[in-house]
DNA sequence: TCAGGGACTACAAACGTTTGCAGCAGAACT
DNA sequence: AGTTCTGCTGCAAACGTTTGTAGTCCCTGA
């Protein structure tokens, strides 16, 4: 029913590969032609079926997205960004959720592969052994993780988590919860490696909650384990745990940010809509989206490049940080100094 | 270089239909052959190729599924659970975004019309005549908003905003403003009937400010309009806005919910994280994201069928609506919080 | 003994494109 | 005048599947 290009020829008198060219490579045929053909094109509505391009081309002009959950709030940004890009360069996006389950991850790969010319594999619970060889199957981004050999986009959230712990040191906290995210996050293990060096440099203690699920649920779950470990102050994985948390804080009467500091990461629509606004570390999601569509489109089907595109993050600061128990210009002694023993908790 | 069912038929020496029946049609082959043939597949990586498969079946189990804007948080729990529910059903979903932009929205469909089995409409902003003429192209569902001739699934907002509208009055408030939405919208026109008969019939006034675009920031510029108004209580088109004004109404100094209630719409992940927390109505969307899902699968080809499924709404009473000047239960001057009493008001 | 049928399997056309090659006219050189 | 080149167009194969038709073989029943 449908006009195909053999419709379009046959009404503008040419070969089928007269048409094709019309469309595919304009300088290949007489331009009056080429008018004729495209007048009888528009007549018959006729569009071309990207499928049988795609057969023989080999190019599809998909691509694939793969999220963790696309209710994560930190998700929605960078998939607009990304369909947006890619439609600008004619691409079109499946988006797909995993649930954060890497299992299924691996299966939507591979159930995508022969659909897009490449996939956008966002924050991957895979091993990197188990990513790469994915990538033997179609031309893998990946985003939040490098991944060695690999063409991959990060945040800097190490330089994030730095800013952060350094900021709740200046405000005077000397003990500080790191409110850590799911076991297989690469971004968990950064922000765990660099806020431990920057509270050791900066003479403060760090101890570690986790590893949790990233949710806002998981969030409030840990509001007593980090109570029980006596800080002063909190860095959370994301800004969804760090909303949680501040909530429990306050079904237990805990005032964020006098008695306890809380700082997130993400700089989600989330953050400036709590009380009290949330300071927290900004990553650059609908930047990444787009960088992550230039470098796939970009390599192509050269796998095996080892770009990496670092995106920078910075820190916000908001209401949920105030001054600590060590402020040097502030009256000391409202709070209480940490209890040890509660730090054991948090081995991994 | 990826194997073909050539590939397959090769190795395990039989003709490529025999391949093709072994997956697609096992009752027609031979038990041990067919183990042969898997096992051949297997060993190869052989993953049919769906584009060659849509090409001569004429299904590319495929859909897709254009919204407004993915950032909007209305939309991706209904992304979610719309690819979700696709996905178990065998089919890839292809996101879109307009940028709530009409013309997009055609260009959308017109472009994945080749490449889909059909198109989830949601909340489109183009005239009816216009999506009728889509629907030539590919089989459409429409998601909030009935058009005939069309299958549809939207959510019972006039029996939401009745409720809203009647919570408010029975709550005291006689001066109540309808925050209004955007100009194409069917929903905002469903609200804007239902809650003017709903405060008609209570003897109530209602004032509609707007059209809006339905987003934070026109919720916030909208305060000052609200606050000339004089109203006591606000409806608002969606959570979104409502957030946006409550904001706005502290900037200002007012009470939130005891100088003004506000209400809002939709029940997104919003509305438990303001504070207060918002009174609204919630709207099912992973629901209706199932339901176009089933829809659009069932009714394949035949387009013109005139199937609408009406999802309930229901009231959600949080902390963001308080008692109005004409309470008669209060007494003298000061409003009291709202008693359990009032949770009657939401029915299912 | 043979017709009829059942259970499989092979053959080949088809889906809607793209693209290397060949052909052809006319222009431009030598 | 002959040769080469240029600009354009047609021909046909190919991409990886599915599916209607036509075998082939063997079994059954009369």
């Amino acid at each position: 029913m449908p006009a195909t290009i053999r419709d379009v020829a046959r009404a503008s008198g040419v070969h089928v590969s007269t048409v094709s060219r019309a469309f595919s490579a304009p300088h290949l045929v007489n331009a009056e032609t080429r008018a004729h053909v495209l007048a009888a094109a528009e007549e018959l509505g006729y569009r071309p079926n990207r499928a049988a391009r795609a057969l023989i081309t080999g190019r599809t002009h998909n691509i694939g997205l793969i999220v963790a959950d696309i209710a994560n709030p930190f998700f929605p940004p960078l998939i607009k960004a990304a369909e947006s890009h890619a439609r600008g360069r004619d691409y079109h996006v499946f988006v797909a959720d995993t649930n954060e389950d890497a299992g299924v991850e691996e299966e939507l790969v591979l159930a995508l592969a022969k659909q897009v010319d490449g996939v956008l594999l966002c924050s991957p619970r895979m091993s990197n052994t188990q990513i790469e060889q994915l990538s033997r199957e179609v031309p893998l981004v990946v985003v939040n993780r490098p991944v060695p050999g690999l063409p991959a986009v990060v945040m800097d959230v190490a330089q994030g988590a730095r800013l952060a712990v350094e900021h709740l040191v200046s405000l005077g906290h000397r003990s500080i919860a790191l409110l850590g995210g799911p076991r297989g996050s690469w971004t968990n293990r950064e922000i765990r490696r660099s806020a431990t060096l920057a509270a050791r440099t900066a003479g403060a203690e760090l101890v570690v909650v986790g590893p949790n699920p990233p949710t806002e649920e998981s969030g409030s779950a840990a509001a007593d384990a980090v109570l029980r470990a006596g800080v002063s102050a909190v860095l959370a994985y994301n800004d969804l745990m760090a909303v949680g948390l501040i909530d429990a804080l306050d079904h237990r009467g805990v005032k964020v940010p006098d008695q306890i500091s809380v700082v997130g990461i993400d700089d989600t629509a989330l953050s400036r809509r709590t009380r009290p606004m949330l300071t927290t570390v900004a990553t650059p999601t609908a930047a990444a989206g787009r960088a992550a569509v230039d470098m796939l489109l970009q390599h192509g089907d050269d796998r095996r490049t080892t770009a990496l595109v670092t995106l920078q993050t910075e820190l916000v600061i908001r209401d949920s940080s105030g001054p600590g128990p060590h402020r040097t210009a502030g009256p000391g002694g409202r709070h209480q100094p940490p209890v040890d023993g509660v730090a054991s908790e948090s081995r991994e």
